[in-house]
DNA sequence: AAGGCGGGGGA
DNA sequence: TCCCCAGCCTT
């Protein structure tokens, strides 16, 4: 069997002095981050988890807060979604919080609450693919694992000049394999967090400050003086829009009406304010169908756009009263209980239109 | 292989 | 604006 993607490291490239260099590096400058406090496997699970698509400096308050609720395994196991989620609030991408909570129940289930170090159990728990894996096995028990993140693709790409297109998922294998072949197996876990941190700090998408980086001597794409023309990277397109209207619905009570979003899809279980797709529909005849109860709109005031990953939202908040008590969907909370539920960061930005 | 899935920061 | 960020899951 032949694979064509293999790739070999070149004859001349010193691996030990490659090692020597980044790993002393590391050790010499590596930041003083809170997941650095020691190697406990779960407190290095979470921050990886953490740290998916997500910068440093937005991790460390959610982590700090994080730890300090469920300082243990047992703790976010007997947990209640919604708090997890509650503590999860704002940091995006809330399906990592669920299979973290998931998996934590799967750990003390079957494992003690011990994180296990078997490379095939790691890899069944949920939330936990290819560089979490490599990440955990490294770091919290030192073994020689590639943990390739986007930082690991740039700075390979340009050390040994790979032009692939790194947006293709074959083409992380091609780096998994790079990295098995010059990985420390010393100190694997500061040659993986070195990889990291130099992509953090110097190894950067926009002007590397390759006079300032500790494997200048080994890189393939300063010598040919082009590394800001890699990694190679595909363009992905943009975002469609979609138009609603916020409903800011008062009872007589004063009370806000709130609801839970459904249990997949776009922030899967947290809460909302009602959001009409704009339609041709009237607003009260939209809401007498799905909610089985009059409205009286007051006014429509304020503008809220919203930008996510993969698409854009534009809500026109929508102010109206609800006649009588029953309603069928949703629940009527004072302004102070709104604080309890987890809200994604577009119903905050409603609900700072509102005062 | 492609697309869904958040939110923030930098240029 | 656009790109990037310590990616994973589903289809």
């Amino acid at each position: 069997m032949k694979d064509t993607t293999t790739f070999s490291i070149p004859v001349l490239f010193n691996v030990h002095s490659f090692q020597t260099d980044l790993i002393s590096w590391y050790l010499s400058i590596k930041r003083d981050l809170p997941w650095r406090l020691n190697q406990d496997p779960y407190r290095v699970w979470v921050s990886e988890i953490m740290l998916q698509q997500t910068q440093v400096d937005t991790v460390i308050p959610y982590f700090n807060q994080f730890m300090n609720r469920f300082p243990t395994t047992y703790d976010l196991a007997n947990a209640e979604e919604q708090d997890v989620l509650k503590s999860w609030e704002g940091l995006g991408y809330y399906s990592r919080a669920r299979n973290l909570h998931a998996a934590v129940k799967e750990v003390v289930a079957s494992y003690d609450g011990e994180v296990p170090h078997e490379k095939d159990k790691l890899k069944k728990l949920k939330g936990i693919g290819p560089y979490t894996l490599g990440a955990i096995l490294s770091i919290a028990f030192n073994q020689p694992e590639p943990a390739v993140d986007g930082n690991v693709m740039r700075v390979m790409s340009r050390v040994f000049h790979i032009e692939e297109d790194i947006a293709k998922p074959r083409t992380k294998k091609i780096f998994e394999d790079v990295v098995r072949e010059v990985i420390s197996h010393d100190d694997p876990s500061s040659f993986n967090q070195g990889l990291m941190e130099l992509g953090a700090l110097i190894c950067t998408p926009q002007k590397p400050k390759c006079d300032q980086c500790p494997v200048q001597e080994h890189c393939l794409a300063y010598e040919y003086g082009n590394q800001t023309d890699l990694p190679i990277k595909s363009k992905k397109k943009k975002q469609k829009q979609t138009d609603f209207y916020g409903l800011i619905i008062q009872n007589k009570h004063g009370e806000l009406l709130i609801q839970k979003r459904p249990s997949e899809g776009l922030l899967a279980n947290l809460w909302e304010f009602p959001l009409m797709p704009k339609s041709e529909l009237p607003i009260e005849e939209w809401f007498k169908q799905h909610y089985g109860a009059d409205l009286s709109v007051n006014a429509k005031r304020g503008q809220v756009r919203h930008v996510f990953s993969h698409v854009i939202w534009n809500i026109e908040l929508v102010f109206a009263q609800v006649e009588g008590e029953e309603i069928d969907y949703g629940q009527f909370v004072t302004a102070d209980q709104l604080k309890e539920y987890p809200f994604p960061n577009v119903q905050y930005k409603m609900m700072d239109e509102i005062l």
